[in-house]
RNA sequence: GUCCCCGUAGCUCAGGUGGAUAGAGCGUCGGAUUCCUAAUCCGAAGGCCACAGGUUCGAAUCCUGUCGGGGACACCA
């Protein structure tokens, strides 16, 4: 993909000229431009280019910043749609753009449509990215919904920004809560063959989404598992209650707009003796070894604390506080044995690694970090892992936190939470905060209050739009038209400088890994269109249509298309819809 | 005790991987609506960027320590 987008094309005009001064001798031959930067200054008084190159070159130059800037500045006024370039403060370069500059650039969001903002930055390298993974035990409930929506819009955010992306889910289908899970479907299954079953025992799952599982399996299976032995029945039942499982959770992420490429089965994994596969490496390579492993540390040990012998993986070599098990004394593997050789497999088929999880996972970041290196690194291609950790959303209604609890069966589910709020104001809340913050999530606040919410905001400046160009186009038979985009002023140029900022930000936020960035742009954009429209209110000269000057018009609605156009493009990254009308 | 995250306006939060005078929303106060639907806009007040050192031309941002909040420290998943 070509560079065409304003900011690129003059960070290159600025590295020319810097090219030029080392051609003659006023910037050493081993100057290297890594540090400078071509970016929009924080004060618009300042102009619409800011460069801080003078003040990052002059130490090798042996000058002072301001001396080396008057040596750039004239360079770059040579430069048709520069009008001016001067230093200013410590040594930064201010320059401004003429109004062609900008227009063309709206030419180019005209041009470039819905790829508009779409970047080659990531050069095509398959990253993937592991979100949601929750415990195929039940619906997918509050708990998992801001790892699932922030790493869906990330996978959009990487792919948008050139990337190759796999979305996978990692179903923990091996552990013993799917023992638990398989005997609480069993119950159901008993009550749904007239069973009187009572109450539901401790230890097993009392939700109410486990009765149709019962149904089918009755319907499906007849009296055949009802009273024989659990070894008979469980394995069966582990994988029809899991697979019925994974049915209503992918059910439920359809509702928030969410679709995984791939879900990887740990239970399949282990079949497949992957875990054995890596601890034999692991083993040749002096990476895993029997030893006794250290007590817990903290308050008191566990009572049934005993030292025992185990496999341990030396993750304590790459940065982890000590060394952890692979396997239990039983024998089986632990999860981390599992998961160690789950990131391998998709170390295998990918060229970086993201993981989104719940902050509560994070004392387990470092074994798994330690384990990708290990192996990735053995296997000559080292792939750079990621964790990217979702702090606990707290849910409130009406300023009281709602008490949720896995055990009594008594949670909010995703599914409630869409129902009552709605799928874009779910997601977008979800974005309106940097992940690894905590957050609150009113309930009260985010319906009631609906006009407060930022969704609303940016959706309403789409929906303006929309409304205008249908009304020109109804009533006036006008379309937006480039003829006399040379008649738009300052006010209509400034909201082109925001907009043509969308190819940064989605660079910027694609870099850091970070959605939320794309939210907060949106609003800002947003803003400025809703101040440019309200302007209209009270003088009509401003308005979008301004009657019986149709060049005009058609130029401020070409502008008016172009910002809708942004607005769509990043709402569709987050993947919240821009509506047409409210 | 160790590790991770956080600490910015009264409240909820941004702050582009070191830049110029720290920004929004809500709330408070004062304005704008015979409308391209105000789910909007304009203005005012409100700050020791937790605290103390350090790094450099320059720090809310990076480093160290202290304090405060949250989370994790099992062969669970």
């Amino acid at each position: 993909m070509t560079d065409t987008t304003l900011y690129k094309t003059f960070a290159a005009v600025v590295e020319d000229a810097l090219s030029e001064l080392v051609a003659s001798g006023d910037l050493p031959e081993s100057t290297t431009f890594e540090r400078v930067t071509v970016e929009p200054p924080r004060d618009p008084s300042h102009g619409d280019l800011s460069t801080n190159a003078a003040m990052v070159l002059a130490k090798p130059a042996k000058t002072n910043p301001r001396a080396l800037a008057e040596k750039i500045t004239p360079k770059l006024e040579l430069h048709p749609l520069i009008t001016s370039a001067e230093a200013a403060g410590p040594g930064f370069i201010n320059i401004r753009l003429s109004s062609t500059a900008w227009i063309d650039e709206l030419k180019t969001i005209d041009e470039l449509g819905a790829s508009y903002g779409r970047s080659g930055m990531g050069e095509g390298t398959k990253v993937n990215v592991e979100y949601v993974s929750a415990n195929p035990t039940g619906p997918m409930h509050m708990g998992h919904c801001r790892g699932a929506v922030v790493g869906d819009a990330l996978a959009s955010l990487l792919e948008f920004a050139g990337h190759e992306v796999i979305r996978e889910y990692y179903i923990n289908d091996a552990g013993g809560q799917v023992d638990t899970l398989a005997r609480s479907a069993h119950l159901r299954y008993r009550e749904a063959l007239g069973e009187e079953i009572g109450p539901i025992p401790e230890g097993l799952y009392p939700g109410d989404y486990l009765v149709p599982v019962g149904q089918a399996l009755a319907h499906e299976f007849g009296d055949q598992y009802a009273g024989t032995q659990e070894a008979e029945w469980l394995p069966l039942f582990r994988k029809q209650a899991v697979a019925k499982m994974m049915d209503l959770i992918k059910a439920d992420l359809a509702l928030l707009n969410i679709h995984h490429d791939v879900f990887a089965s740990e239970a399949a994994l282990h079949e497949a003796g992957k875990p054995a596969e890596a601890e034999a490496w692991l083993r040749a390579h002096d990476l895993v070894y029997d030893g006794v492993l250290e007590a817990p540390k903290g308050k008191a040990p566990p009572e049934d604390w005993e030292p025992v012998e185990l496999p341990l993986f030396r993750s304590s070599k790459y940065g982890d506080d000590q060394d952890r098990p692979i396997k239990k004394s039983n024998g089986q593997w632990t999860y981390f044995g599992a998961d160690l050789a789950y990131h391998f497999e998709k170390a295998s088929k990918a060229d970086a690694l993201i993981d989104i999880w719940g902050a509560d996972h994070a004392g387990t970041v470092k074994r798994i970090r330690a384990a990708v290196s290990a192996l990735t690194e053995g296997a000559g291609r080292e792939v750079p892992f990621d964790v990217k950790l979702v702090q606990m959303v707290q849910l409130m209604r009406a300023g009281e936190p709602v008490k949720m609890s896995k055990r009594s069966g008594n949670f909010i589910t995703i599914a409630d939470m869409v129902e009552e709020v709605g799928k874009d104001v779910v997601r977008f809340t979800m974005l309106t905060r940097k992940p690894e913050a905590q957050m609150e999530f009113d309930f009260a606040k985010v319906v009631e209050a609906s006009k407060d919410n930022p969704v609303y905001y940016v959706q309403y400046a789409h929906a303006r739009i929309s409304r205008s160009l249908r009304k020109a186009a109804d009533e006036h038979a006008i379309t937006p038209s480039a003829d006399d985009l040379d008649r738009l002023g300052e006010d209509e140029l400034g909201l082109v400088r925001r907009a043509a900022q969308f190819p940064r930000e989605v660079e910027a936020a694609a870099r850091a890994r970070e959605p939320h960035r794309i939210a907060f742009y949106l609003y800002d954009l947003a803003s400025d269109l809703h101040a440019f429209y309200t302007a209209g209110n009270k003088d009509t000269q401003k308005r979008f249509i301004v009657e019986h000057d149709w060049g005009l018009s058609g130029a401020r609605l070409f502008l008016a298309d172009a910002i809708g156009q942004v607005l769509r493009n990043g709402l569709g990254v987050l993947g919240v819809e821009a509506v047409e009308s409210m």
